[in-house]
DNA sequence: ATTTAATTGAAATGATCATTTCAAAATTAA
DNA sequence: TTAATTTTGAAATGATCATTTCAATTAAAT
């Protein structure tokens, strides 16, 4: 019976994303996936089918991963309050992280792809929405718990903080000022209390 | 004598313009910009060198467009609440006039390129301090005549305003509903008042 | 051990990439 | 008109692109 697959798909596909992260959709060859996965030519062909295969694995990937930071730390927190500044306090460690400036695949990619690629139009598009509506369920609970403000719909703020995490992140390529990005968030967030 | 050159550079760079804006650096081809401004291909190199050549070119002529059209319509604001809201007025109309999705030249080529080449990174980090200074600068005069308030300081404000148009950009690549994004807007500024 | 089917390596495919070459055509000043 | 010089067209360059091909290798199940 068959071999089985002998590569750890997780590691490839971690790979994959650092190379598509810093080099972007067009600015990354199959050369370079061959080179940083350590795998055949051939084998990611059979596994993935396609350059968009892999690149739409990647993005899932990728995805799940920030989905799982943000549910490890968010079970953590007591208060609503809490919840948002975790969001926006991943997403700023992140920033700091990112040494060589790659930026953020989902905003990458959304400027590169969204409007060339239907698969990745309607991934990011999806993507979006599920992030918006878990902002809007957290300020729901904090607006009934009087935490935030009800001048705006939790849905209105939802978007808005939906945006200014878009904005930090690209601001956030080029400026790495811990002090500067920190009193950035808090001026976001100053509208909700 | 010599011949001169024939083609208008201003048509040339606006159709360059669309190209690159539609489909990215890597993924616009010397070919492509055959098609699309109708100059032979040897022109293009002996007028711009090289791809990277043109597509510098082609910065400044957006970037240039965009400073215009900021002149043109703050010279007729009366007071620095309209200034700011003239800001995001003209990014909000060419959002919504951006059918094809394809979003800022600057901001896309900030996520594909800054970490790149070495000349854009230097390009859209020196636009980018430019267009902080002007909007820290109107900042400072809303907050002299009292009309913005005085918690954070002008270049503060700066960092969050110039953020925010850089969401406001990212989220309006796939949301064009107009009032959700006036909305937006308003919620943005609510911090100055 | 033999069968079975996937993985692998390496080469080949043919398209497309950015860039160069160069002779012919075009244009202008003298 | 002639001389000067650039634009133009079209082909060629050689590298790199994504993808395919296929024989050899590998590993599990019988």
């Amino acid at each position: 019976m068959p071999k089985v697959e002998t590569f750890d798909r997780n590691q490839v596909l971690l790979k994959a994303t650092e190379i598509f992260q810093k080099k972007g959709y067009n600015g990354t060859s199959m050369q370079d996936l061959v080179d940083v996965t350590n795998l055949n030519r051939s084998s990611i062909y059979n596994s993935f089918g396609c350059k968009l295969g892999i690149f739409m694995e990647v993005l899932s990937f990728y995805k799940n991963d920030i989905d799982q930071s943000f549910e490890k730390e968010l079970i953590k927190t007591y208060n609503t309050a809490d919840a948002i500044k975790v969001i926006f306090e991943i997403t700023l460690k992140s920033i700091l992280e990112d040494d060589d400036k790659k930026g953020c695949l989902l905003v990458n990619c959304t400027s590169e792809m969204a409007n060339q690629e239907p698969i990745v139009h309607s991934f990011v598009e999806k993507n979006q929405d599920k992030m918006i509506a878990m902002i809007e369920d957290i300020i729901n609970k904090g607006q009934l718990q009087k935490i935030f403000n009800e001048k705006q719909t939790a849905s209105q703020y939802a978007l808005y903080l939906f945006t200014s995490l878009q904005g930090l992140r690209m601001t956030g390529i080029l400026n790495k000022n811990e002090e500067e990005l920190r009193n950035l968030v808090n001026n976001i967030l100053y509208i909700l209390y």
